[in-house]
RNA sequence: GCCUGGAUGGCGGAAUAGGCAGACGCACGGGACUUAAAAUCCCGCGAUAGCAAUAUCGUACCGGUUCAAGUCCGGUUCUAGGCACCA
């Protein structure tokens, strides 16, 4: 240990032992008690950014923390490694993306070596390599083989500019989420996972994870979307269709003075055919067509529709009503047929207005509008009004009631509705997983033998950027045999979503060598799940959705242990600078290697954690690094000073003055508010507060005439421990400075002696009516009676009170004496 | 429009179960050391009044509960994020 502190030498030094010594590597062991700390994996954009830094330095604490509490702890890194801006890299430099990426992925990794993360390389998973596309392919089999992976024509979300198609959850208000060109519609042939199929589970088993943010769960929530109601067939006049809608206000049906139907609808065609109004009805459902999705759902455009010439007849009362097209109406969601009751939903209610249509109130909610002159429609509970044998019924009761009729009558049935769409998987780019699937003119889609994968990625193709995947200019790539029945075939040239690749990586990392299995799953059974996963809350409905989707599905499959893959999630907060997200645009990017070179990865890392909560939004400072710089100087000092002037001292002795009370005091509640802070609420910006407030007490105890040595020891080994998890490799310089045995990685976490935590005597504050007025030193564990009478005897007291007369006392042990007096 | 959060000094933030508001740090001001600067160390630092002791006010705003409210309840404003014609 020098006298300086020179981050710059003890990081290389530290970074190098770590690595010779294999200290982050571990293996199952079933003697010791488990913890998977994990990190959302990186894109290898090329550098490492402040939020990766934040992140990754929360998700470190934590393993090192663990570790020191003597957990078997896994915590692993990777690359999700495919994707577009490696192809739009490869187009633009006339390379290839794995050029671009493993580049990339280089210069990131000695970047996170650089900043000291404790990380098993040994398990790193890059989604590019073969080594693992072969099993995302051959998990993409066993999907295709439950019957979870199917193909099918449909109106997609497109992206001209990107020049593919994008998953509804990549289109962000109607504009592509990575390009923000405003997305419009193709049909196309296209991959589709079920994803539907377990949307009660996914949302069932929102509330077996308390570990998560409510946000998030909230959010998944609505995004899955269940909704209960009844699907009830209205009959067609003159005509044979039965027009079913479904409805979650079934009591409604009285209040029903028309019906809707969504443009794209398949009946439409029949519906309209030979009607006087046809024309004008092709021309709507053109221009619904011709609309992007932006317009059409926007709530503040003004409804629009138009009348089919048809009519339904309502079966509760043979009413008949008319049939309209309209955009409002989503041909996705229930039946895309809606029934309309204006009086009780605000849309039907704007639609009848401009087109009108009778508005019938059939619900009293009771709160004195004037029912027969709406002006606006009434949502709230209330009781049955114009509604037959149903009137005077509350009407959340009557729903099942006239639901429950329409079943007795076989026109009606209970069911449920969801928001979720299946997920759309295939991308018509290079960079990606190929599909292993084959197209045979007599077999039909087949998969390839499992024996033949991977389906490796073409590399003869051209990179243009126009047009259909690349992979249809290899010459080499398309033209197969079909594994049925050996004739000619032709290969899917389209490549998964990369969102399939981060959905199942964190079963990979529990065996990511595996050459004859996706991973072992007795190996997956002792990590799984992850104790503790860590990102940012962008990710919080696609990227922790669709994991959970893998997940269950591999657990359905026999190879997951588990449902849920996450039991705790951490969603961190964004770095900002100036108010603004960090962004070459903005030009306010301040990068991780500048404050490395200039300080040391351990105030780097130190200096992100101290400034804000994980969960908040982080601004950046500089002169706030700054101040961290300096404390690890002042630490570094100070144990430089102490392992001179306690070396060979043991951590043995006796608390005689006031001020070792003090100390012991203060060290020990360090090490409890410091092992609450950083397991407990993650809270590590005060967990490095209660750390300097030990250090200027150290400061201060060590200046006074009569020190205890093995006090003094005991706190400044004691300190490099706590320090350890947030600067380790100056740590590691000062527990060896210490002359401890390295690595400090390895030491045991202190404890605490709680009868050091148990004072002689609390301060207590004297309150009159509430107002502090004075303060008192009294002994510790006085019961709630003898406080208030040793308080109420002192001359101090009588002083404040005043002879004013006194109406109530409330003493609390411990805190204070409250004195109402009156006047 | 709906669903989540958030609002505390000049700034980042603390107050973990209703009990001393502003811990810790940054910035700033003053001082010590130094030829000087840097580094370091010490002191001060919510507002108003006062030489001071001290008093009054103060956690977005209005009201309530309580001996006691940043914290609980009702309402309002602003703000961030998510969803958004889902019948």
């Amino acid at each position: 240990m020098n006298e300086q502190y020179e981050f710059s030498k003890i990081e290389p030094k530290w970074q190098k032992y770590w690595e010779d010594n294999d200290l982050f590597h571990v293996t199952e062991d079933e003697s010791k008690e488990k913890f998977y700390c994990l990190e959302m994996f990186p894109y290898p954009s090329g550098k490492l950014h402040m939020g990766h830094v934040r992140n990754y330095s929360i998700g470190d604490v934590l393993a090192r923390y663990k570790t020191m509490n003597g957990f078997n702890v896994l915590h692993p890194i990777g690359f999700d490694s495919f994707g577009l801006p490696a192809e739009n890299a490869a187009i633009k430099n006339q390379s290839h993306p794995a050029i671009w990426t493993s580049s990339n992925i280089e210069e990131m990794e000695k970047q996170l070596r650089q900043l000291g993360f404790s990380y098993d390389w040994d398990r790193e998973a890059c989604t590019y390599k073969e080594e693992y596309y072969k099993w995302m392919q051959w998990i993409f089999i066993q999907f295709y083989k439950k019957g979870l992976a199917y193909k099918k024509e449909n109106p997609v979300n497109w992206c001209p500019s990107c020049a593919t198609v994008l998953a509804n959850e990549q289109v962000v208000d109607g504009c592509c989420e990575r390009c923000g060109t405003q997305v419009t519609k193709k049909n196309l042939s296209q991959w589709y996972f079920k994803i539907t199929d377990y949307a009660d589970r996914l949302l069932d088993d929102i509330d077996k994870l308390p570990g998560w943010p409510d946000k998030v769960k909230t959010m998944q929530r609505n995004w899955i979307g269940r909704s209960y109601g009844y699907e009830l067939t209205f009959k067609l006049k003159d005509g044979d269709l039965p027009m079913t809608v479904f409805t979650t206000r079934a009591d409604t049906i009285f209040g029903v003075s028309f019906m809707v139907i969504a443009p794209e609808h398949p009946y439409v065609d029949q519906l309209i055919t030979g009607q006087k109004e046809e024309a004008l009805c092709r021309e709507y459902m053109e221009a619904a067509k011709r609309q992007s999705d932006i317009e059409r759902s926007s709530t503040t455009k003004e409804k629009t529709g138009v009348f089919t010439g048809r009519y339904v007849i309502n079966p509760v009362n043979g009413k008949e009503v008319p049939v309209y097209l309209a955009d409002y109406v989503l041909m996705g969601y229930g039946t895309g047929l809606v029934m309309g009751v204006p009086a009780h939903d605000q849309r039907d209610f704007d639609f009848a207005t401009k087109f009108g249509l009778p508005i019938v109130p059939v619900v009293d909610a009771g709160s004195g509008e004037d029912l027969n002159n709406l002006t606006k429609a009434v949502e709230a509970e209330g009781v049955m009004i114009n509604s037959g044998k149903y009137t005077g019924m509350n009407n959340k009761e009557a729903i099942d009631a006239i639901g429950g009729d329409f079943e007795k009558q076989g026109i009606g049935k209970k069911t449920k509705n969801f928001k979720l769409r299946d997920w759309l998987i295939s991308r018509q780019r290079y960079w990606g997983t190929p599909i292993p699937m084959i197209s045979c003119p007599d077999c039909g889609w087949v998969p390839e033998k499992e024996e033949n994968l991977p389906v490796l990625l073409p590399t003869d193709v051209e990179f243009t950027g126009k047009g259909e995947s690349p992979i249809v200019t290899s010459k080499t790539f398309v033209n197969t045999k079909c594994p049925v029945c050996g004739k000619d075939a032709k290969r899917e040239v389209d490549t998964m979503d990369t969102f399939l690749d981060s959905s199942w990586y964190f079963l990979r990392y529990t065996d990511a060598r595996n050459d004859k299995a996706c991973f072992d799953p007795q190996k997956a059974k002792y990590w799984m799940s992850v104790d503790q996963y860590i990102g940012g809350v962008e990710h919080a409905i696609l990227h922790l959705l669709y994991s959970r989707f893998f997940t269950k599905v591999l657990y359905d499959l026999g190879l997951a242990s588990v449902e849920e893959p996450f039991t705790n999630l951490l969603t961190q907060g964004m770095v900002l600078k100036d108010g603004s997200k960090m962004s070459k645009s903005v030009g306010n990017v301040v990068s991780p290697e500048e404050i490395i070179s200039k300080y040391g990865a351990d105030t780097a890392r130190l200096f992100i954690l101290f400034a804000a909560p994980p969960e908040r939004e982080l601004e950046w400072s500089d002169t706030g690094v700054e101040g961290s710089f300096k404390f690890l100087n002042r630490v570094y000092r100070l144990i430089y000073e102490l392992a001179e002037d306690t070396k060979g001292i043991p951590c043995v002795y006796r608390l005689e003055t006031k001020d070792d009370k003090q100390l012991a005091y203060i060290l020990n509640n360090t090490v409890k508010r410091v092992s609450d802070d950083i397991n407990k609420r993650f809270n590590f910006n005060t967990a490095i507060s209660a750390l300097m407030e030990l250090v200027n007490e150290i400061y201060r105890y060590k200046e006074l005439e009569d020190v205890n040595m093995g006090l003094l020891r005991d706190s400044a080994e004691k300190l490099v421990l706590m320090l350890s998890p947030f600067a380790p490799h100056v740590c590691e310089e000062m527990w060896e400075g210490l002359g401890m045995q390295a690595p400090v990685y390895k030491a045991p976490w202190p404890e605490y002696d709680e009868a050091a935590l148990v004072k002689d005597s609390i301060e207590i504050v004297v309150q009159i009516n509430g107002k502090v007025k004075g303060k008192m030193d009294v002994p510790t564990g006085l019961s709630k009676d003898d406080l208030q009478a040793l308080v109420m005897e002192s001359e101090q007291t009588a002083e404040i009170v005043g002879g004013k007369e006194i109406v109530k006392i409330v003493a609390v042990p411990g805190k204070l004496v409250n004195i109402v007096v009156k006047g």
